[in-house]
DNA sequence: CTCAACACCTAACAAGTGTTAGGTAGGTAA
DNA sequence: TTACCTACCTAACACTTGTTAGGTGTTGAG
């Protein structure tokens, strides 16, 4: 039986379905907003069946943090490698800035609920996604630090704040970015020139 | 009677009373977490009482949203407005970024609360904070349009998108700032930095 | 055919939610 | 005194929440 499902029910069953049900329902409507009935209708299944999966609610939503960290973590993790070792400082930013905004914005039910509903899960849970975050961190840390001491980066820029300065900005695109008016990338390519360049008229001289 | 209140309950009391102790629940916990009792507790009275102030819990969050942006909007605004009328670019963009994260980080549970719960709130509520978030946006890009006007930021820059991505900056250094480690006016400065001049090395060439 | 594992369902639980109706103490005004 | 307003309280309403215990049909192995 259920040989036809209604609409909006993803292709996968079990595990996985239930993750992709809740990891896009909670990234739109926020950790509070979503019950546990509303995941598993999502899922094409009833609300008690989730407890085979899983153990309880905060079960779920700290699986879901932890892949949508690992799949920015992913993402420009691969973008940097492929690149040569003495890859332009430029290009080193650019694939960080594109493979974080990608993950973020097109591909990414994962990542984009992490984003939303970190600040509002209980504490508990974020502290479960502490060492995963630490771990991205660590990577654009290293990652920036590299380019200061090749010297494309001024040595007077508090890489830790700038990082915090970064990561904060890239994310809250989130919160306005449209496909329809230019993809990830084309964003991404912007946010480089201002980050590298400033928005400052190079006249010599400030009025 | 209620002469000895517990520790955290503030002074004031009644609308005015509600409203603070929300704000600072919201700020702190999330939407979907704060329920109305806990805020009737916190403001010193009971649940029921508040619908003697208020109509719905939707009608409180729409007072604290829209307290909140007005609070950023007076803050930034006062501080331009003390400038002289041909302030040097720097000083203008100084001056927006100081008011907004001193009234964020500062001085104020209800933009920090504004910041942290729109969007976990109803699409209705949400609708009817957008005229005064609308306001504040306006103001902000007619700052940013003279500047461009005036040959101080570079032409090639999409301002909306750059108002975007700095409105975005600043409202993410909620989540990690402390106050412990150098005050939000010193935070400001360094973004003023980065923001205007970029983080690149000025070495000519780039490796 | 039997047995067990799997993946689900039903039905209920206690606790908490926003909200409402009706009551009450204290102050002000006529 | 009488009347009214303000600012609260009590007690309950219908409903939703996460969670659990026990049951059910299907599948594959021995």
């Amino acid at each position: 039986m259920a040989l036809s499902k209604t609409v909006a029910e993803s292709a996968e069953v079990g595990r996985a379905g239930i993750l992709d049900a809740a990891a896009l329902l909670f990234g739109r409507q926020g950790y509070g907003a979503v019950s546990l009935r509303m995941i598993a209708e999502a899922a094409g299944i009833k609300a008690g069946s989730i407890y085979y999966h899983f153990a309880s609610k905060d079960d779920i939503i700290t699986e879901i943090l932890d892949a949508g960290i690992r799949a920015v973590h992913g993402e420009v993790g691969a973008r940097v490698a492929a690149l040569p070792a003495d890859a332009p400082a430029r290009d080193v930013f650019r694939a960080v800035l594109r493979g974080h905004l990608c993950a973020l914005l097109e591909h990414g039910d994962y990542t984009s609920a992490n984003v939303r509903i970190f600040g509002q899960v209980p504490p508990a849970v974020r502290d479960a996604n502490l060492p995963v975050r630490r771990a991205y961190e660590s990577f654009l840390d290293d990652l920036l630090s590299e380019l200061q001491v090749r010297g494309a980066i001024r040595s007077d820029v508090n890489l830790t704040r700038f990082r915090l300065l970064l990561i904060g900005a890239l994310n809250a695109t989130l919160e306005w970015f449209d496909p329809q008016r230019g993809g990830a990338e084309a964003l991404a390519d912007d946010y480089v020139d201002i980050f590298l360049n400033g928005v400052l008229a190079q006249t010599g001289d400030n009025t």
